[in-house]
RNA sequence: GGAGCCGUGGUGUAGUUGGUUAACACGCCGGCCUGUCACGCCGGAGAUCGCGGGUUCGAGUCCCGUCGGUUCCGCCA
């Protein structure tokens, strides 16, 4: 139907008789001349409908175009009269002269408009999908998301790696998030679970002797939603046998930054730098520091354990800490309003308060000073490099609690100062990770990674004496302050594997009946390995410069995790239900009665 | 589960201390126009202000509830 692009042409193609198709971008009708602009995938070309050219009949077929008719033209590339040009336009050195012109469909006339990006209601957006994808935003997005996809596909076949699938309907595993279920019709009762990641899979293909696997798989966690959480989403997964952690980083660092290159043109520096959990979470209050910015925390326990200010002093008697952050002059001086909300701040995320000093000033502003010797205020300040007007930060509490609410200020403080520079990319891998976190709901060991995570040998022998102290085989791919993904090097020997289940509370009786087919895969010969996996929509997200995941999926959910294009999930047929051996909760039925 | 923000013609917004004709731009419809490209000019249609209740002589505006969207906390790796 066409011999070219819209987008494509160039004052090249003069003189050359095309066949294009697309949508009506737009109709300039003055009467007696007709523009329209007609878009297709590749882009915008104008298109001149001239009496003296086509037929009255042809003429009056354009007069009826309206914005998004689906459109043929017949014509011919010409180069465009000097002063005419339109520099705005990547084909506006030319345009084409319509010698026929066929109307191939009409439409509705848009809910909101297409040619434009006007921020439009999320909601609209979502109940018409279809028609916000033809804008330009999303349409510059979904083919960056292909050209990721093609060089992640094509650099990991290059370096030996199979793509292989794994089933969707799988069974539901303890630990880690919520499964969406799916009832088994042919075994009432029972349920799959859609995966949440294909790791026993990936690990199992390692057994398989397969050395190398990957997939770009989608994933399924029945969580609350965030602006970078969907409920399904796709993981970059990788799996390799016989490495160890610096073969699985460097493999990765060198297809982030071939994907870069390929998809976006922009040049990384790897190797990443690499941060251990406790210094990221003592220097950055965080797991996935955003080092685009510096801003750190500062430990001032030692210069004021002996303070007169007691909120001060007896933090760290009780042996917790004070910690500060150095927020400097801020944009033309901090307002007792300004400090005011970063205290709510601090105290809405679990500080008991928000102690400030506003350093050097000849009177010196703060509520606490009086209650620092001068020899404090100096050691402080050298601690944190203040210079005169700098806002101090403190927050005295236990380590976790400090860290944690620094963590969140600094990110607010960064925000709110403008320190954060786009359109850079700051990677970085967290490694060290603990392998268990103690769990007060539970009671018990949590797997801070998976179960599946290896421990550092050095640490083995704390395993049973010493859990929270023993350092994992992890490592976390971090940029700009989201976690891209993780991975470990993983247990591949049954005893250690049933040893840490043992130590995560899961008997042996219950790992058989969980991951039974796991551990008998373990005594086949089980190679050593270990692999990652990366959200791929996060990382197109961070690389469109977005601020959402819907921003970089086709067809995303709502925060309630709904569909507003095909209004999923929806009730079914009482039938369905019946034939599934299911029974609705009466509560549920009485309540979508009213 | 909790907190914040948003909801006014098709779209994006304005709407004063509560005061009676709800404004503007774009879009849409009709007319004119042969060099526009966010074409221009003339004319026109189109909203009971998300929904329900309350306060009031009077509610887009105040209060309560509810629905939807969104951001965050909890949750989630």
């Amino acid at each position: 139907m066409k011999t070219h692009d819209c987008g494509t042409l160039r004052p090249k193609d003069a003189g050359t008789a095309v066949k294009l198709a697309g949508w009506v971008q737009r109709r300039r009708d003055h009467g007696g001349l007709i523009f329209v602009d007609l878009r297709d995938r590749s882009g915008v070309v104008q298109v001149v409908v001239n009496p003296e050219r086509v037929g009255p009949e042809v003429f009056a077929r354009a007069e009826r175009l309206r914005s998004e008719y689906v459109i043929m033209v017949e014509g011919e590339v010409v180069r465009r009269m000097p002063g005419m040009e339109n520099p705005a336009l990547a084909t506006g050195e030319i345009e084409v002269v319509a010698t026929a012109l066929e109307i191939l469909n009409e439409a509705a006339t848009p809910p909101f408009p297409i040619d434009r990006p006007v921020d439009v209601e999320e909601n609209l957006r979502l109940r018409y999908r279809y028609l916000d994808l033809r804008r330009p935003d999303l349409q510059r997005n979904l083919a960056l998301r292909h050209r990721v996809t093609q060089a992640i596909r094509s650099y990991l076949d290059k370096q030996g790696f199979y793509e292989i699938e794994t089933p969707m309907l799988t069974r539901s595993t303890p630990e880690g998030a919520r499964d969406y279920l799916v009832p088994s019709r042919v075994n009432p009762g029972t349920f799959y679970a859609l995966p949440q990641s294909p790791q026993l899979f990936k690990q199992l293909l390692m057994v398989s002797g397969f050395e190398r696997y990957f997939q770009i798989a989608r994933c399924f966690r029945d969580e609350d939603l965030r602006a970078d959480r969907q409920p399904e989403f796709t993981q970059l997964d990788v799996e390799m046998s016989f490495v160890d952690e610096n073969d699985v980083l460097s493999l990765i660092e060198g297809l982030i930054a071939h994907v870069f290159r390929e998809a976006l043109g922009v040049e990384l520096a790897p190797p990443f730098r690499r941060i251990t959990y406790q210094e990221a979470v003592d220097r950055y209050g965080s797991d996935k520091p955003d080092l685009r910015y510096d801003l750190p925390l500062v430990d001032v326990s030692s210069q004021v354990a002996g303070s007169g200010f007691r909120v001060f002093s007896d933090a760290v008697a009780k042996g917790g800490v004070v910690k500060g952050i150095n927020a400097g002059p801020g944009k033309g001086g901090w307002s007792r309003r300004e400090i005011d909300q970063l205290g709510e701040f601090a105290q809405q995320h679990g500080a008991k308060g928000l102690a400030w000093i506003l350093y050097g000033q000849a009177e010196p502003r703060s509520p606490i000073a009086k209650f620092l010797s001068e020899e404090e205020l100096k050691a402080v300040g050298e601690a944190m490099g203040a210079s005169t007007g700098d806002l101090l930060l403190f927050v005295a509490d236990t380590r976790a609690v400090a860290n944690d609410v620094l963590g969140r200020l600094r990110r607010l403080l960064a925000e709110k100062l403008g320190l954060i520079p786009s359109g850079t990319y700051e990677f970085c891998w967290i490694v060290d990770w603990p392998l268990l976190e103690w769990d007060d709901e539970s009671g018990r060991y949590h797997a801070m990674h998976h179960p599946f995570t290896s421990p550092n040998p050095e640490d083995l022998e704390l395993l049973e004496t010493a859990p929270e102290k023993v350092r994992a085989r992890a490592y976390d791919l971090v940029l700009n302050g989201y976690e891209l993904g993780g991975g470990s090097i993983r247990i591949h020997q049954r005893e250690l594997q049933t040893r840490l289940f043992r130590v995560l509370g899961i008997d042996e009786e219950a790992a058989q009946n969980k991951f039974g087919f796991l551990l008998e895969a373990f005594t086949y010969g089980a190679p050593p390995h270990g692999g990652i996996a990366l959200g791929l929509d996060r990382l197109v997200m961070l690389m469109a410069g977005g601020e959402s995941l819907r921003d970089v999926i086709a067809f995303p959910k709502t925060q309630r995790a709904m569909c507003l294009l095909t209004q999923a999930p929806a009730e079914v047929d009482p039938a369905q239900i019946r034939e599934l051996r299911l029974r609705l909760d009466p509560e549920v039925a009485a309540f979508k009665q009213s």
